[in-house]
Order: structure tokens, then C-alpha cells, then sequence
RNA sequence: UCCUCAAUAGCUCAGCUGGUUAGAGCGAGUGACUGUUAAUCACUAGGUCCCUGGUUCGAGUCCAGGUUGGGGAGCCA
């Protein structure tokens, strides 16, 4: 029995098992909070019905010890959930040792080093939930729509898209690197099938210490036959408003636990915005508005409101430390009182943060160069103004990869795509028609410095039967983070590797 | 690689311009309380103030170098 489906099993007797997310204690009486993976609900322990020897076993479990119980299922409506339940019987499975992760605020390395324990946490739970809902939508979205789903080598002899960041190990010898994209592989199969889509991990070294970036990822990257740029981004379109309606349907409890704000994610089913990179440049420089907003002035607008923030949480700092010294404060009031300060100051610390970042981001939307590919904050600066992702396309060819095609039109740009989520997230697609041209593409990888023979197989695509074709790649860690509105990649997957950061 | 912020009890943080024996809350332990949802009460046990060197009569506090971590730039999904 799992507390999903206590639904309909009101004043039955049933038997859950799980572990003890929380514990409260009076005499005679002992409240239990069972948490089994599939939900949470309080089991009420009552002396005089389960007898000594049990009540005292129940007394004694602590904080994550694992136990089952049973008794008898009560509607009560001030429960998460909905139920109680009123134990007639309790079996300690396993007394656990003092839980590291206790009920209050921690920093974030404590936490990262009990990422094996962090994961039970409600909020780290819901998290892996909206995952486990992306990841099965994806899924469900490309094989409903006759894509086949195939695996791409991880070990790689060539470099995608440049030498550095790879990952490099030993190959009997010689050596090989860890998948940085599975694109090109994902071509030679959509010839041979049409529709494809790679599902695997993806590892960049690169030394990166933002709130974007991991060592290793999931990684989606569909490859078309006959598609052009047009149609890749209608896919994409419908593919992102799939995803985000499916865990609006099915994940509102989650959304609820983290606190997300839903209304944003139901602005999704609007079209998206597709802009031209000019005239993206000309957003984030501020010489074109957006809806009637700037994207400088905002942006100042912006750090005036968090240092005025920072003086109110300043304020309520000091009011709050005046309060716990008046004497004769209960003890509890004053540990409240501690516990929203810290909370207050953590929210200062970040703010801080900001308002030191802000301003060197405004210099380099100001100063921007057309020309130069985008950088994160550039991403952050446009995408504030928007409230669905936006669609950037058609990239100067020299900031792009070497297999994008160069647009028909105009030789100056390269027919790629970034699709950047809105309230600031910045990049969560990058895709493209890719050239079909071999003598444009040997070119481009001598230009890039790629060594030609690792990529002669590839190049035979363009010798037997060459189609237009189109495809994307998105992370899957930073869509999550985006759904989630996350404050970093970091909780968007079980066991993060990243820079500095190998354990557990 | 660069810029920037930080490191004090198991955890989250105080510790002012250097000055006796290092502070709080939470958590833990013991006891009291029959309906709690991080707000009951009392008591108890917890410290190599990140490391190395320097300045000083005196360093948790100041300086230099290092280590580790946070955020950002570059690079990217």
C-alpha cells in the first residue's frame, strides 16, 4: 500500500512503510510524518492503543529511521493529503543515526555533500518528479510523432564543435573523448530514418562556476530529413509547449511544493516571438523596445529595486535582533525570530550579489558588438523583457557552429537557432538547418581547425544521397531548471558533476 | 584563466575601530506536557575561530600567500 492511493480507503485498516520525514512527541502520544516516495502522511501513535513496548519503539524513532505501520485510514482535511492515520501497530524496520539535514536553512556545499540524503528533502523530491514528467514527455512527444529514438556513441574520436572542453581518456591507447554531441552521428541515422532523436549524456569540461553549467548532462538532440529552419522551429515550438503543458497537467502538487508560479508557465501555449539575431541586437543594446519596455532602462530599474530591497531586509534585520533582546521573550519566540534572520540575511547576501553583477551586465548589453555571439548575461538581459521563450535565428556564420547552413539569402549568416527561455534563463535550444554543401563544409572545418580526416565520414552524408535536413539540441537539466524556475542547474539532476565536484 | 564575495560549535549565523575565560538559535541528550504542523519549559554536552607566515605587548579581528566554497566573465545546452 502506498500513501498515493489512500484515496477511497477511508476507514479502512491498511499498512504503509516508509520513513519518518518528522516527529512531534507529547505523553501518551507520538505524531509521526511517513514519507514512502509516493507521498506524505501523519500517523498518529496513541499509548493506550498500540500498548507500551510499541509506543515506546515509536518514541524513540528519529528522523529518517525506516518503520512500517498500520492502522486505520481518517479523513482529515488540515493534513497534506487529506488523511491521518491512527496506528494500531508499528514495526521499526531500522533506527536511523542523527540526519545531517535538519529542519532549517543549510548552505549550499553542506547540502551538495549530502546530495545522497538532500534527494529525500519534499522540495528535491518534486524536483526529480517534474523531471521524471519532462523526460517521459519528451519521450512521448517525438515517438508519437514517428521519430525514432537512437543512442550515440559516448566515446568520440573527433570534436564536434572544437578541441577544448572535451573530456579525454585513454582508448587502448590512443586517445578519446567523452560525447560532446551526438549531432553528427544523429544525421547519418535520420538518413537512414528519417526522424531521429538522441536521449543520452553529454560531458564538457568545461571550468565553469555559474548557475548554468555542468560537467556532464542530459542532452535531447532530434535530426530531420527534409526539414529547413522553418520547420525545425515550428518543432520546437510544439515540442516546449508539449512538455511544459504536460507537467502543468500532471505536476500541480510539485509546482505547489517549490513554490513555482504557475501563471508564468500558462502563458506558453502563446506563439513565440521569432527574431532575426540584428534584431536581437538591437533589443539588448536598447535601441528597440519590446512591448513598450527597454531592455537598459529595465535593467536599471531592476538594481534600484533590490538596493532598496536590501535596506528593507536590512531594516528588518535590525528590527527583528532589537526584538529577541527585550527580556522575558519566550524561548521559541526567540528561535523564530533567529530562524527568519537568517533567512533574511541569506536573501541579503544574494542580493548583494546581484546588485554587484547588474551593472557589468548593463555595460555589456550597452557595449555590445554586433557580430560577437551572445553571452549569458546578454541572454538574461533580453529575456527578462519576454514571458515565453523567444526564438533568435539567423547568426553571423563565424560565430556558429561549422555545420549550420549559411543562409541562402544573405552568405553573412548561418541558418542557426537559439531558443532562450523567458524571466532571464537564457539558452535552453540551440539548433539549425544544417549545410548540405561538402565543399562549404570542408572549408568551415579547415577554418575551425578541426582535423579533416575525423570528419570524412561524416562528409560522405553530402556524397549519397544529400537532403536538406534540421534538428536541435536541448538540455534537459536546464529546461528543468527553467519549468522549476530553479536558482541553479545544480538541483535539476540527481548527482550533479560540475566543476570542483566529483562526490557523492 | 580573470573579476568578485566568503570561511567561527553537527547546522545557520553574531562577534563593532585588535584587549581577560568565544556567543546565540537550531539540532542532539535528559526530564516535564494527550492533537502537534520549524513558536511549550528547564537543564546538559558541543570550538585546532580553514592553513602558513607577518605586524603587534596582545590577532577570530589587521596584512601577505595558499586552500576550499559561492556568484559572475569567457565557453556553452
Amino acid at each position: 500500500m502506498y500513501i498515493r492511493d489512500l484515496n477511497g480507503c477511508e476507514g479502512k485498516e491498511v499498512m504503509l512503510q516508509g520513513w519518518a520525514a518528522n516527529k512531534r512527541d507529547s505523553k501518551g502520544l507520538v505524531f509521526l510524518y511517513l514519507r514512502d516516495g509516493t507521498g506524505m502522511c501523519q500517523c498518529v501513535v496513541a499509548l493506550d492503543v498500540v500498548g507500551e513496548e510499541k509506543f515506546n519503539a515509536a518514541k524513540k524513532l528519529t528522523l529518517e529511521s525506516s518503520f512500517s505501520i498500520t492502522g486505520n485510514v481518517v479523513k482529515d482535511e488540515k493534513q497534506i493529503g487529506g488523511f491521518e492515520i491512527q496506528a494500531t501497530d508499528i514495526n521499526v524496520i531500522s533506527y536511523a543515526e542523527e540526519f545531517p539535514i535538519a529542519k532549517k536553512e543549510h548552505g549550499v556545499d553542506f547540502l551538495m555533500d549530502h546530495r545522497h540524503l538532500w534527494l529525500r528533502s519534499q522540495r528535491q523530491w518534486a524536483i526529480m518528479k517534474i523531471r521524471n514528467r519532462i523526460i517521459f514527455s519528451i519521450h512521448q512527444f517525438f515517438q508519437e510523432d514517428g521519430f525514432v529514438e537512437m543512442d550515440a556513441p559516448i566515446f568520440t574520436g573527433n570534436a564536434c564543435e572544437g578541441t577544448s572542453n572535451l573530456f579525454e581518456t585513454d582508448y587502448y591507447g590512443d586517445p578519446a573523448y567523452l560525447s560532446q554531441s551526438g549531432q553528427l552521428y544523429g544525421e547519418a541515422m535520420a538518413m537512414a530514418m528519417g526522424k531521429i532523436y538522441t536521449f543520452g549524456p553529454t560531458f564538457r569540461a568545461e571550468k565553469s562556476k555559474t548557475r548554468r553549467h555542468l560537467s556532464e548532462f542530459w542532452m535531447i538532440e532530434p535530426e530531420m530529413a527534409f526539414f529547413d529552419i522553418f520547420q525545425n522551429m515550428d518543432l520546437i515550438e510544439n515540442f516546449l509547449r508539449r512538455v511544459v503543458s504536460d507537467v502543468l497537467r500532471d505536476c500541480k502538487n510539485e509546482l505547489e511544493i517549490i513554490g513555482r508560479d504557475i501563471s508564468v508557465l500558462e502563458q506558453i501555449v502563446k506563439p513565440f516571438p521569432r527574431l532575426t539575431y540584428d534584431e536581437a541586437v538591437r533589443i539588448i543594446k536598447g535601441e528597440q523596445d519590446v512591448n513598450g519596455q527597454n531592455s537598459i532602462t529595465s535593467l536599471e530599474d531592476e538594481l534600484k529595486t533590490i538596493l532598496a530591497r536590501i535596506e528593507e531586509v536590512k531594516n528588518e534585520i535590525a528590527e527583528r535582533e532589537e526584538k529577541i533582546k527585550t527580556p522575558n521573550m519566550k524561548k521559541g519566540e526567540i528561535g523564530f525570530n533567529q530562524a527568519k534572520i537568517d533567512k533574511l540575511k541569506q536573501e541579503q547576501n544574494d542580493l548583494e550579489e546581484q546588485s554587484r553583477n547588474i551593472p557589468q551586465w548593463l555595460n555589456s548589453a550597452r557595449n555590445f558588438e554586433y557580430g560577437n555571439d551572445f553571452g549569458g548575461s546578454d541572454e538574461t538581459v533580453i529575456t527578462r523583457l519576454f514571458d515565453v521563450p523567444i526564438m533568435v535565428y539567423n547568426w553571423p556564420h563565424e560565430v556558429k557552429a561549422f555545420y549550420l547552413k549559411r543562409d541562402p539569402e544573405n552568405s553573412r549568416f548561418a541558418r542557426g537557432v537559439d531558443v532562450l527561455a523567458p524571466e532571464g534563463y537564457g539558452e535552453i535550444v540551440g539548433g539549425g538547418e544544417r549545410e548540405t554543401d561538402e565543399n562549404l563544409l570542408r572549408e568551415k572545418i579547415t577554418e575551425h581547425q578541426l582535423p579533416m580526416a575525423a570528419f570524412e565520414w561524416y562528409l560522405d552524408l553530402r556524397k549519397f544521397g544529400s537532403v536538406p535536413h534540421a534538428g536541435f539540441g536541448l538540455g534537459l537539466e536546464r529546461i528543468v531548471t527553467w519549468i522549476c524556475k530553479l536558482p541553479h542547474v545544480r538541483e535539476s539532476i540527481p548527482f550533479p558533476r560540475m566543476y570542483g565536484r566529483l562526490l557523492p
